[in-house]
DNA sequence: GTAAACCTACTAAGTTTTTAGTATAAAAGC
DNA sequence: GCTTTTATACTAAAAACTTAGTAGGTTTAC
């Protein structure tokens, strides 16, 4: 039973995104996705290899170079995040979140029954 | 016009969720509060000082000791950090992490709808 | 008034995270 | 085949963050 959560770090964070956006990703490409200032090629591996060991990531050995992949979904790790967002900010109360934020930021009831009718067929087609 | 969002490292944040609890608080109230193994009252004091530097914090001194209050509120900088989060993993759409979250965590349609009064009603009182 | 308790400033060491150099080996181009 | 390009492993330095000691000044208790 574990409850331990491990962020990334920022860099690994980073590196993670792009890998997400890619799903299968030699260090180059990573590189070349990243905007300006690119980071040294030698820094986002060894940053993919940290990601590996923490099992965010994985990768296949294709001739000398290897392909990276995720491991950890995008979706997995969101999900994980807010929950931790959640707990931290909103007494873990997921409908506290909601209404803080609708308050918040200016949606409109009529935006928020769109939302709802969007939940309600999420929860359908799941 | 400033786009930066600085979030705080996990000791700063720490500190600053036992200051937006007390409101105002002597560097010992914060020790008090912190669960075990409670940090060094330096180490406190130390975080409390860069707190300050980034303007998260301000002080009154009374006498010599300093009792210090939050600058920045719980609800600003979770918003902030909302942000942040929904734009790195829901393409800044709010909308697209409600949903999300409806499908992940098992929120009746029934629940649904009494956030959605919610919200209504936290719009209306706005 | 003196000792004990308490508080902050300053400082430095420890730890973690980030960055990138060097070495080396495989692959590609000619 | 030899040179150039491109990879990764290894390593270490730099930067950022965390922790806590020492010094010195106030306040409190006797």
């Amino acid at each position: 039973m574990k409850k331990e959560f491990k962020p990334l770090t920022k860099a690994e964070e980073e590196i993670m995104q792009a890998l997400w956006q890619l799903d299968k990703a030699f260090v180059k490409d990573i590189v070349d996705l990243l905007p300006e200032p690119k980071p040294h090629y030698n820094t986002v591996s060894t940053i993919i290899k940290i990601l590996e060991e923490k099992g965010f990531a994985g990768h296949e050995s294709l001739g000398k170079a290897n392909r990276y992949f995720p491991l950890v979904q995008k979706d997995e790790y969101s999900k994980k995040s807010m929950n931790q967002f959640v707990g931290k900010y909103f007494e873990g109360s997921f409908a506290n979140m909601l209404s803080f934020f609708a308050k918040e930021k200016d949606i409109s009831v009529k935006e928020l029954e769109e939302i709802l009718q969007l939940m309600k067929e999420q929860k359908n087609t799941k």
